[in-house]
DNA sequence: TCAATAGTGTCTCTAAGACATTATGTT
DNA sequence: AACATAATGTCTTAGAGACACTATTGA
């Protein structure tokens, strides 16, 4: 009745200089064993507690790391997607600062710009196509690119990210009162250098009680 | 390995008079045996060609209708939401005109109002209320409440059904500019009569083009 | 002192909402 | 004619963006 086959993969994002990338594994199983795909694997009905879980475990077993926000994205399901037969994938979308992945070099965990991904196996592009649908969407009016930032950043990198994100230029004054609106960031005191001969921006860190939490706003940026 | 059971589950939303109803049906079988349950069945991956697949299957079949509007919600997951052991249940849900269910007449579809809805089986109460809440967060910029309203209806009527999603009045200018910007409404020629003794309001239709779509606003209502 | 970017003050313009007026039916 | 609600015109107000000016560093 339901011999379906249910796993879990993972849409991890983080942010590769200026770009966007994607975690890819090399499969270590069949099908498509050897090449590079997001990473998933089965649901341990023993041990997972639900979807959720078992990806939180894909991620950690994996990567070594616990994502800073993890999310459900969409079930992808049917007959065709997997050689193996009907299956279930409960895809999820996490994003995480790229110092938490470059602190373990991983050699397996292979840390690819968007713009470089070719063909990927089963439906893993269109997962990955819905992942950053998702992440743009909730750019245009929530905290959600702030997990992709370090622990500290300025507010000019902050909205560099948010333009990346939203593929637009976006207004200094504006991008201040939203950010200012959300009431998401705590100064540092102590300032930003590497950037050269100019006044040094004010670093910042998301607010201790907002570390899981997205924020909100009334009307986007 | 995967010893999952695999379920979809469809919150099936109309609009009763002037309140929100779902729609629930006896459960045949055990667990929760003659329960009034919303919708749901196991995927059948002969017949399936996915779990949206499987949802208009399960409506079409336990209902006879074909509804206008579907969309997946969410996956619940886990060990403890059915008895019968760790299951998935890809959630749906779907917008009907009330015109659509009453035609039918089936003794076996309770419409229920959701003010009326007492504890379900399952995390059936719980799904129901992340479908509720996707409605009323999707109706703050799209045209989804549209696919809730008859085949054709007026300003005004849709005005207050967008008030009863968004639980707040809106502003009739505004409102009635949203909706000329979204260009989703083709006037009906003829009038409506049955509101008594003033000026008939102009009938409106959904444009036959966006039957399936749904329309997003730039910024909201 | 100059160049470069950070940070802020302020004006303009767009769009949302309030209010008022006109339109059109029934009683 | 009186009344009730539809439909629309217009004024006010709030918010987004443009622009400019000040601040602060290194070269």
């Amino acid at each position: 009745m339901s011999a379906v086959i249910c796993t879990v993969d993972i849409v991890l994002l983080t942010l590769l200089g200026d770009e966007l990338a994607a975690v890819l594994l090399r499969r270590e199983n069949a099908p498509f064993q050897g090449a590079l795909a997001i990473p998933g694997g089965y649901v341990h009905p023993e041990d997972d507690l639900s979807a959720h879980d078992a990806a939180m475990r894909v991620i950690k077993t994996k990567t070594g790391i616990v994502a800073p926000y993890l999310e459900q994205l969409a079930t992808f399901s049917g007959a065709k997607r997997d050689p193996r037969g009907w299956s279930v994938s409960v895809t999820h979308y996490a994003l995480v600062p790229h110092a938490l992945l470059a602190a373990r070099k991983d050699e397996a965990v292979h840390i690819i710009p968007l713009s470089q991904l070719g063909a990927l196996p089963f439906d893993h592009n269109a997962i990955i196509a819905t992942a950053l649908e998702r992440l743009r969407n909730k750019s245009q009016y929530s905290s959600l690119p702030c997990f992709l930032a370090g622990d500290t950043f300025t507010l000019p990198q902050l909205q560099r990210l948010y333009e990346l994100l939203l593929g637009d230029t976006l207004n200094k004054v504006s991008f201040r009162r939203k950010m200012s609106e959300m009431d998401i960031l705590d100064p540092v005191d102590g300032q930003f250098e590497a950037a050269g001969a100019h006044r040094p921006a004010q670093l910042y860190r998301m607010k201790a009680a907002l570390k899981k939490t997205l924020t909100v706003l009334e009307r986007g940026l």
